[in-house]
DNA sequence: TCAAGATTGAGAGGCATTCTCATTCTTCTT
DNA sequence: AAGAAGAATGAGAATGCCTCTCAATCTTGA
């Protein structure tokens, strides 16, 4: 049984992925973003470290990360995934409707009444998405 | 202003919606659907009603009635949207991990503690999504 | 009944993502 | 350090879901 999350190089390579210059240059990305960015802009990014990066690798190292518990991927829009480092707790997110900025928070009372919920119904929750989508309260 | 909902014949009429075989058709398939139907299977379904409807018209249909307010739209898992009328009072979606089921619920006090969150950044929700991914309790 | 303009079907087009395959690289074993 | 096994890679083709284009047809208000 593996820890929930890993994402250091040689926990990385302990779980059986194999370290390569372009997932470097992707992992080095992901630790450096504050936003939570595209697969386009991942691949971007990464080209600047590293020119060779393709498009297909950005693709598969993600899904690779995301596997291993290292990278999340949301779902904010209908307009592509959407990465982040999964080296924090866990936190749901609220996105701005005029910015499109996403702003992170956590509830535990949110989570114990998701669990309740679930266990009235029956259920075991495996995880869930909470994303709340707002604009700013006016003065 | 318009009401939130609406999807007889006739309010949708009165929203300058109108009425032709095809949307009958889409509209009679959302009715009938105890499920959450992809686009696909709205028309599967609404050609058996009415041979003539085209992809085309049900991706055009559903975002008409969505604008309308008559039609929800959902992202469950990454593979495509899937559907319901908005003709009962909002819920939140349980989704069996084993079995594909969606199951809906609702709770005032998760609604109740997101809009306080969303209150505490600074923010008016607009709307949201809570889906919870689990497995039934063993017994 | 009619004209205006909305809706339609068919197929092309778009976009994010995944796949294919020959080549290159990482890692394990010596 | 060298070699072998097989995993990862880049390029571009392919996929899946969805939207657009356009000429023909329909709905609706007058």
């Amino acid at each position: 049984m593996s820890s929930p999350t890993q994402y250091s190089e040689s926990e990385l390579r302990a779980e059986g992925v194999r370290i390569t210059r372009q997932r470097l240059a992707i992992l080095h990305v992901l630790r450096e973003a504050n936003d939570h960015p595209r697969a386009e802009d991942i691949l971007a990014r990464a080209r600047l470290q590293d020119q060779s990066v393709s498009q297909a690798t950005v693709y598969r190292t993600l899904a690779v990360l995301e596997k291993a518990g290292t990278v999340l991927r949301n779902e904010f829009d209908g307009t592509g995934a959407r990465f982040e480092l999964a080296d924090r707790t866990h936190h749901d997110h609220l996105i701005d409707l005029d910015t499109g900025a996403v702003i992170e928070f956590h509830s535990a009372r949110i989570e114990r009444l998701q669990a309740e919920i679930a266990a009235e119904l029956g259920y075991d929750i495996e995880w869930h998405r909470l994303e709340l989508y707002g604009r700013k309260t006016p003065d």
